[in-house]
DNA sequence: AGGATATGCGTGATCCAATCAAGTAATTCG
DNA sequence: CGAATTACTTGATTGGATCACGCATATCCT
């Protein structure tokens, strides 16, 4: 199973702010969190445009790496679908996806992505290295702490 | 200073998928990186969402806690100035912030929030619960650990 | 001082993403 | 078989984002 990133509309750029409180433990957790947040959804963004795909583009073609229903995929990017047709629909345009009939159904959509829509998308992974840089920079203990505390701060 | 929050485009839900690895130290943590990132996004745009904001508004309405020209807000939200303007403008409209001049360069504007903005803002941030309630399901010695682990994961 | 240049902001055009309402075709259920 | 449901598309509309451009004000430079 593939790790799906969420990146509902990660396009803008604009912040919220937090009063300023005195530095507690949970306070200066909060701004690391957000700092980690903040530097993680810019990394993912910067990545895609650096392949000219915008965020929504990106989100569905990584979607289809196993074939998928415009359904399905609406279902999983929690977006109307209508949606999802007009996005599929560009993405078919630069050949980068494929809709197929589904024999089993005739009303439904099987999208796969094209040779070029996997090149594409693989060479999108690649630049986004944050995830990675992020793992690679602390140590294998280090690794297992920090995915526990995550988990745990999520209420996992 | 207040700790801002990155928004950009958090309207969308789209995801990204990433191949699937053998579960080594490595993958987990993206995977926890992941979930925790958009579990965070999700609550910061659900939180928005309730209060009749959108992403936007919120990230523009939690800027000016403290006075800003237009040009300074569209700096730290990385986002074209006419971007600003418009997005003020509705603000304003709904009377949640104010532009005054600025009597010692009258190109620039001041934006403000009115105390019905400074009301809205309040409740939104209230209902923003997620940085809060991660901090607050963890030991005082584990929010220390997971701050020094998301700085050092950042390559802080 | 006074003209060139730069800055701060607004406007209009355009694009994309998102939603909603409505429609079509195919499937399923009774 | 007919009614209801499902899968998707289309069209209209909204909001966010950028760009090109323009206006007013400031600043810089002889």
């Amino acid at each position: 199973m593939p790790i799906l990133y969420r990146i509902k509309c990660v396009d803008y750029t604009l912040f919220m702010a937090v009063p300023s409180v005195p530095a507690t433990a949970a306070t200066l957790l909060e701004q690391a969190m957000f700092a980690f947040v903040d530097a993680y959804n810019q990394a993912w963004e910067a990545a895609a445009s650096e392949h000219g795909l915008s965020t929504a583009h990106a989100c569905v073609l990584g979607r289809v790496e196993t074939r998928r229903s415009m359904g399905e995929l609406a279902e999983e990017l929690r977006c109307d679908a209508s949606n999802i047709t007009q996005i599929v629909a560009r993405l078919e345009a630069r050949e980068l996806v494929h809709r197929e009939p589904n024999p089993e159904d005739r009303r439904s959509r099987q999208i796969v992505r094209t040779p070029s829509g996997d090149e594409l998308y693989g060479e999108f992974e690649q630049s986004f290295e944050f995830p990675r840089a992020a793992a690679a920079s602390l140590t294998d203990a280090e690794r297992e702490q920090l995915t526990a505390l995550l988990q745990k701060a999520m209420g996992a």
